[in-house]
DNA sequence: CGTATAGGTTGAAACGTTTTTCAGTGCTGG
DNA sequence: CCAGCACTGAAAAACGTTTCAACCTATACG
């Protein structure tokens, strides 16, 4: 329980804490000489700055919030990683938080993120409701939406274009010859699972046939390859919400003898490694998930450490066809 | 930037801040009458703990670090979400760092774990050297290993058994009746890796055959194939030390004609998801790894909480053989 | 009726920084 | 040679909570 603080590395350099904490924070400020004995004098005692002080008297902390819907989600994981990756960087500490799609769990982590009184709050919401964002904005606490298009002007976020990437699916589905055409998909209250079928049927010209299933993972798309099959009547292909859908799909079909894509056409959504190491490797559209970490937090940081020249933006990237074995 | 502290709290309930602390942290203290009042005061005031106060007068905080060596491997993604899970009960807060494998960073990470005052750390280290850990106990900051069993008693840790899960892996493959066996591997500088190899060649009885890679992703699996096929002897069998590599493997044979299993038996290792989800369903040995991040954090909070009565374990799981296609 | 006792509550000190004001020092230029 | 200046560093006052000793006010008991 090393108990070095601020006071006694002043007194081992023969200044006063002030000086010290100068070094600490505006090197710049103090000559070159006591910089360096105060310097000495931090690695001779291992004295390191508690956070929690310096938080209490700065009036803010190095620290930055994450909710994510479905930790377990690759395409979470990998935002997460983007976000860790430009944090760390620039010395921030990154609080994780799970809302695993329940909103009293989303609320209780707010308030321990509130607690903490993190800098900002990078979040995929789990519901449209804004006014329990609104709360973290009147505390001071930045917010910067993820995964997630922002209506307000006055509000950062940064997302994909879903509507835009189920054009891009379908559209390919078509020029491969497909003239039927099959939407699995998880629960239609997702926002992401409606707009992609929106901009699915905008290139269809007319509504697609739909296969709901509860959860998106690869035991609900199996599931959805034995309902296809039950059903009787095969499409041409298939354009499945997310890849772990389409991989499930597949290995259900695959199973039954349906041979992808001589019989059926398969694609996927979200491009995570698997989509590409599938033994019939799965044509996907792309999102640029580590991107979408590294941006949303490079513009929260902004908006923390600059709020004079900060200007709020709504950032929408474009999603990239990855075309692969299982359209071909 | 609502700034609602205690004091406003305790005059809005007509009583002293210090009445209004020992509601928030020893109810049981003060009478249900004034406890009322207080609670009645806090929900209207819409008064947020600052945590860093309450961090810096008490000693000690509410968060714990987590550093881990990939966040983008299932694996660790899995353990994270358990972690995450039993943290966010007890209401801690979780700080994740990765270190991406590298020395340099996972330094870096601690110390800023350290700043932050954690109450503990939950590390994967990405190396056998104590001594930083060392560092961190005399700062009373409690350390648990996670998938690397301590091998002091003054220490808690939580592990797989990784010799005996090579063991069952090898076992397994023999009774398929195989004869010749090959184990893909990553760097062989991993302890998981050496471990799963040193199990394999104890079940076998000498020697295997080794092929090392330089990372454990499918894309590693898939070069692995072509230098199997390369050398032109194929084996019966092929343990592969995680499952990335095992799905990438898989598909670089079946891309070359060679059929799993009839001309060559495919074992994985972790058991992530999307094993079962493949064409050809792979044989994995499967580890508890939501439970390796819960009883994790346990032991932890544990040793924070209860110092007195904590007894320092080291826990070994053991994994668990799940047959499937690829090895039938 | 007075005193011990216990439960409830108060008030002020303390936690380790940052920040701001202020004093001291050595220099420059008139 | 002195006024004024630039620059360093010191000292003390915060920040918002927890904690602890002291202080009440009833109640119980002798």
């Amino acid at each position: 329980m090393s108990d070095v603080g601020i006071k006694d590395v002043a007194a081992r350099a023969g200044v006063s804490p002030g000086t010290v904490s100068n070094v600490l924070n505006r090197p710049e400020k103090v000559s070159p000489a006591t910089r360096e004995k105060v310097e000495a004098a931090v690695r001779e005692l291992g004295f390191v700055r508690h956070g929690s002080a310096s938080t209490l008297r700065a009036g803010h902390s190095k620290t930055i919030g994450l909710s994510v819907i479905d930790i377990g989600n690759p395409f979470f994981t990998d935002v997460t990683a983007g976000v860790e990756e430009v944090a760390s960087d620039l010395g921030y500490a990154v609080i994780l938080s799970n809302s695993a799609g329940c909103r009293a769990k989303e609320e209780r982590n707010l308030l321990v993120l509130a607690e903490q009184r993190v800098r900002g709050v990078l979040i995929t919401p789990s519901d449209e409701d804004p006014a329990r964002l609104d709360r973290l904005r009147e505390r001071g606490i930045s917010v910067v939406l993820v995964d997630h298009p922002a209506h307000r002007p006055d509000q950062c976020s940064v997302a994909v274009n879903d509507i835009g990437g189920g054009m891009t699916a379908v559209r390919h589905l078509l020029e491969t010859g497909a003239k039927s055409i099959v939407y699995v998909t998880g629960p239609l209250t997702i926002r992401q699972c409606l707009d992609r079928r929106a901009g699915a049927e905008r290139a269809f010209g007319r509504p697609l046939r739909v296969v709901e299933m509860g959860a998106m993972n690869p035991r609900a798309g199996q599931q959805a390859a034995e309902k296809l099959l039950g059903e009787g009547d095969l499409p041409d292909a298939v354009f499945c919400a997310n890849d772990l859908l389409a991989l499930g799909l597949m290995r259900g079909l695959t199973h039954a003898g349906v041979r992808v894509p001589d019989d059926v056409a398969l694609m996927g959504y979200d491009d995570i490694d698997f989509a590409a190491a599938s033994a019939v490797s799965l044509t996907s559209v792309r999102q640029p998930t580590h991107q979408l970490g590294r941006v949303a937090t490079e513009l929260l940081l902004d908006e923390c450490d600059n709020p004079a020249t900060h200007a709020h933006q709504q950032i929408m990237f474009q999603p990239e066809l990855v075309v692969r074995e299982s359209t071909r």
